[in-house]
DNA sequence: ACGCTATTGTAGCCAAGGCTACATGGAGGT
DNA sequence: ACCTCCATGTAGCCTTGGCTACAATAGCGT
């Protein structure tokens, strides 16, 4: 948990308009520790669908690291409470991974209809829906959702 | 029958979707590693510009970190070129850092503008455009800048 | 001039997320 | 049966980015 506590800066003279911005960042930098939850139960829920299963190596292909990467992410998530590893058999989602996977595939799917509705060209609204996602909150995905709407 | 045919070194299935996809997970990621630079870059011009310079403890307190690790952070992009850094006095940028820190500034105001234009709730829209603006794409950018005009 | 205090800097710990190199497991082909 | 190849897993290293605790300065006030 980061951030848990501050250090006792003096904080001297007219600072309290930065002090919120500091709160700002502290968000961003929050938000960026569940992304990889987010990819991961995405990607997975995602080659279950398509292949039947989720393996490790096409886990790895999938989001572009190495294997290495992705057993010990899942390891991670896996005490965390969202997947179950089947060793040599594949990773399997719990109720609160599909649930998180559901999540972020809907607003991965508002965030990139938003961007080709702005018209953003189709490639790059992928590329860029990728990285705004997970830094979107429900009121400016509400806002995305209007939009797309209207 | 899970993965029944498409498991051997086939696999194939749409795996070419997949790569792509593993490119836009590459870019994010790529992406965050100039975060850092950016936030910092931006932070120092405005304590620069509001007090006249930019003090270790100033940064600490303004990205909410300690301080130690505000020092480490400089030292790296002092190596990088973005940043001088004169011991005890504060922090000057570069002619690199002066022009990554305006075009942070100037992306960060569009992206503000922006979600406050799309209908976001001031607090919401600073809150989320910190997370966003580090991803948002020239072209994006582009699209928001019109729609704010609009 | 001297000491106190706040600012800076150093040492060292932790977790996440990357990697390569090497070790095992499992299944198909001969 | 066995051999080989690919998928998995393990060991160990690197960087970034947090932190606390402690050491060293600088600059101010007495």
């Amino acid at each position: 948990m980061p951030g848990a506590k501050r250090s006792r800066t003096t904080n001297s003279g007219p600072r309290w308009a930065l002090a919120s911005q500091a709160e700002r960042f502290r968000s961003a930098r929050a938000a960026h520790a569940d992304e990889t939850a987010e990819d991961y139960a995405e990607a997975i829920a995602d080659l279950i669908a398509r292949e039947g299963s989720a393996r490790v190596t096409a886990l790895a292909a999938c989001l572009g690291v190495s294997h290495v990467t992705v057993i010990r992410a899942l390891a991670r998530l896996s005490r965390g409470g969202l997947v179950v590893v089947m060793p040599y058999k594949g990773v399997a989602l719990t109720r609160a991974g599909r649930a998180l996977a559901a999540r972020a595939k809907h607003r991965h799917g508002v965030v990139l209809a938003f961007l080709r509705a702005l018209g953003v060209p189709a490639r790059v609204a992928e590329t860029d829906a990728e990285g705004l996602e997970h830094h979107v909150s429900p009121a400016t995905l509400r806002a995305m959702e209007r939009f797309v709407k209207r």
